[in-house]
Order: structure tokens, then sequence, then C-alpha cells
DNA sequence: CCGATTTTGTTCTCACGTTCACAAGCTCCT
DNA sequence: AGGAGCTTGTGAACGTGAGAACAAAATCGG
């Protein structure tokens, strides 16, 4: 994530706006919470009841939310719609983003019939994949539309937003491609570590490596006690003789 | 996440297992780029060079594995099958691990399909759904089987991962029936916050908060000069007026 | 055998994030 | 009006993580 924000060592002053990086990653599960307890028809809200709805300790979400302003009113809490409204607007999903999907394969298929991806906020405009035999199908109310016309996609309906669900092979060349188009955010589920240049956000979305770090943890509990013990380091220079297979990568 | 562990103050003595929680997460992708690079033929390679192609600082990778243990050779470099089979085996991923899935929608049947999902280490042992429609579908080799079965397979087959791929209505129920099974790690696509008992894992994976998180980066992008400013508190008890309607949840 | 060179493992420092604890401020009741 | 009772917003302490820099160890050439 390259986002260098020139911070002089003064106290924050909240006018200069610098929201952290993790206050960012909670304010959308904020937003959801209060649209929860909206939706629940309550009207008010403590920091104590948020924090509780959100997930997290009361004192962060008072702290989160002090970046953004003071939009609470002590002794009584936050009110719910107001609230929900200044942080939608923080976070920019009152206006509406273009997003492309490139590569329609199982995920891609399922991103696509996702209603749950059109959360308000975000329209897919466009569903591309370089397979010919793919081209055409329709998937909800889209079609699939060749790859090739992703320039021109992008520049009519001013997408900003690229979502990357294609193999790990061509994933970097579809992230150049995209980024020559224009698209400054990517959400990439390529198996992949992709390499953007500056100005460029791109975020991560890796099941496999979810379940590795599960395992860990996992592997922890069970064995608690006894550990698997760590073979000592071989002679001189390491050359593992002949070790079992093990594979840390996908081939999608 | 709650993994608490007892740590003295001294120096954290690489013997007793201590791993920091973004060393973990970090460690899937070295494991990742070390495959990559053993699939190239390559039998050695230095921090600098991992580094790069895991797509973090040297410094990082360097301290990262120095929590492994000491599997460097000084001036050399790391032998990548031996480096590989390292962490492989600290992750745990040497071993299998049994899975279910929960909830076959779009994105439970785009998982299941997935066979990048079957990374070595990780065995889908069952589909599970609620919907009596779905029940008996065919999916690549498995067929979807009735959640009711869940406490029976996870006993048989010692099922330790549990994956939620339900709307958010009915993933806390899931949860509980998954952890009151024997269940102790969860991947949660669902856009709730599950609470879980000490002692169970969980980790989320939200499509609509990574977009959030992008979008407000890009809206920062777009004004970086002129931002739409903040409306001042209302009067006295800030009730908001008529606010557009914005959403934060999802309803898969 | 020794010194030059390379690269690891580690120490130190700084920045960031979390949590505690409390003063400031608002409401409501008497 | 005044005080009791809440709840926010924030200052300060603490813990974790990142990066620079360097000493220790290994190889290699002479």
């Amino acid at each position: 994530m390259t986002r260098a924000s020139s911070r002089r060592p003064g106290p924050p002053t909240r006018t200069e706006r610098g929201i952290p990086e993790a206050t960012v990653a909670r304010l959308p599960v904020y937003l959801r919470a209060l649209t929860a307890l909206s939706d629940s028809g309550i009207a008010t809200a403590s920091s104590e009841d948020l924090a509780t709805a959100a997930g997290v300790n009361s004192a962060k979400l008072r702290k989160d939310l002090s970046y953004l302003g003071s939009y609470g009113t002590r002794g009584v809490g936050y009110d719910v719609e107001y609230l929900r409204y200044q942080i939608a607007r923080e976070i920019g999903v009152t206006q509406d983003w273009a997003v492309v999907i490139v590569g329609i394969g199982n995920l891609g298929h399922a991103l696509a019939n996702y209603s749950g991806f059109g959360t308000r906020g975000f329209r897919i405009v466009a569903l591309l994949d370089a397979d010919p035999a793919l081209v055409g199908e329709r998937i909800g109310d889209m079609e699939v539309r060749d790859f090739a016309e992703l320039e021109h996609i992008v520049e009519t309906d001013r997408v900003s937003i690229g979502v990357i669900t294609t193999p790990a092979g061509p994933a970097q060349e579809v992230c150049d491609r995209l980024v020559a188009a224009g698209v400054t955010s990517i959400l990439n589920f390529a198996p992949v570590v992709l390499s953007v240049p500056d100005g460029v956000d791109i975020r991560k979305v890796d099941l496999s490596i979810e379940l590795q770090i599960l395992a860990y943890h996992e592997q922890r509990k069970s064995g608690e006690v006894a550990l698997p013990q760590v073979p000592e380091l071989p002679a001189t220079n390491g050359l593992a003789p002949d070790l079992p297979a093990v594979g840390g990568g996908v081939s999608a």
C-alpha cells in the first residue's frame, strides 16, 4: 500500500485528513453495524453498543470515530443515521464506483452473480475474459465481453476499480493492462504478488493464505505440548537430501 | 484472534515458540515464492531474491525467517528446497487438514470447484447445505450433503477447519454448530461479525469491505485538493433531517 | 593460511496501533 | 437551578511491527 502522506510531527490535527490505515479498514465494519442497527429501528447507540455490534473494543471505536470528527453526543451516544451517513461519505460510498471484473472462471462467475457484491456504492460495468469460448455468455443481466475491450470500457464508464479473478499466470499482465487503461485501484484474487506503480492501490484476497494461517494456529492447538521437533541443520552446506513434497502455490 | 501466549519480558528466545502474528501472515507468501523459485529450477536464493519474489523488504524477510530458526548460510543465501520444507512444516501444511464448506451458493460453488483451493495440505471432505433442493447435487467429484450430517462428518473425518459461505443471516448459527461439532478454525465469507468462544480461531474474508477500503483511497486521489466539505454538526441534538440512503450491509 | 567479499542474523530506533483512564460535556431528575 | 449519572473524546502508557545498520559467519581467490 503506497499511501505516504506528508505528516509533520505535531499532534494529528483532525482537520488535515490523515486517517490511520487500521482505522480505514474498520470503517466499513462500523458502517455495516450501523446499517444493521438502523434496520432494527434503533435510532441512537452508545459506543459500547456499536463496538459490540462491530466486534471491537469500545475505546478503539471511539478513537476511530474521533478521526472523522466529533459526531457523538456526550451522555447520549451516536445518532445512528447521522453517523452512518458521515462514515459512508468519508469512505466514499455515497458516490458510485464503476467496477470491472477480469477473469470469468469459477470465482469471477460467483462474484458476478453475487448480489452482495453490488453493495450500494459499487456497480459492475463489465465482465471480461480473454477466452473466446466465454465471451458472449450471459451471467445475470450481464454479458461476458472480450478483454480487448478493456481500454474502451474503462474510458467510457470511468472505471476506477478492477477486480482480478484470473489464474496466477496472466494476472500480472492483466494488472498491467488495467493500470495502463487508467484503473487506479485493484482487488486481486489471483495467488501472486502483483507489482504496480506508485499511485495505484492494490489489495489482495487470498484463500490459501487464509487457510494456511488457520492451519498454523490449529497446529499449535493440537500439539500444544509436544511439537514436531525441528531437525538439526544439516552439516555444513545444508542441502536437504530428500524432503516430502510440499506446495505453497496454487494453480487455479 | 485469541492467541495469548504467556510470554515473559526477556528477549524472545527463538526456541519458545512465539512467532509474531504479522510474520505468520507472511509465511505463506514466502512459501509460495519458494515454490515458484523451485519450479524455475533455482536451488539457492538470497534474502534479497526472496524478498523481491514475495514483495517485501529483505530486512523484514530475514527477521521473519529468523523466528523459525537459522536456516540460511551467511555469504550464500537460503537453500530453496530446505527452507521451503521448514516453512511448510512450521505452518503445518506438511500434514493434511480436513475442511468442510457450509453454504453452497455461488461462492460455495466456486470454492468447491476451485482447484486452487486444494493446495496441498487441505482436503475438502464435505460440501454442506441446509437447502434440500441443493442436497445431492454433484460438484466435481463431490456431492452436496445435508447440513444435518455435520456432526457426523466432523467426527468421522477429524475436521478442524470450516468454511462458511452462507448468507449473513444463518452464518452465526452455522458457526455455532461448527464449533459445537468440534471445529476449531473457521474461515468466514459471510458479511457478519461472528462471535466464537476462546480457543476457536476465526478469519474473515469480506469482499465489500475490501472494495470500500479501495474506494476510500480512490476518493482521496480524485479529489486530492478539494474534498467534499464536512457539513457542520446539526444544532444541539444532532438528528439528521434527511440523508441520502447509504448501505454498508450485504444481503447476499 | 589470510584477507576480501558476500550475505545472514540481530540489535537498535522509530512509527504505528491498542488500551486504559479520566476530564469535559450533555441530559435528566429533584 | 443544581447535582447525579452517563457517555464521549482524548492524553498517556504500553505493546507490536518495520526498517536501517552492523557484526558475525561463510565462501573464495591468491
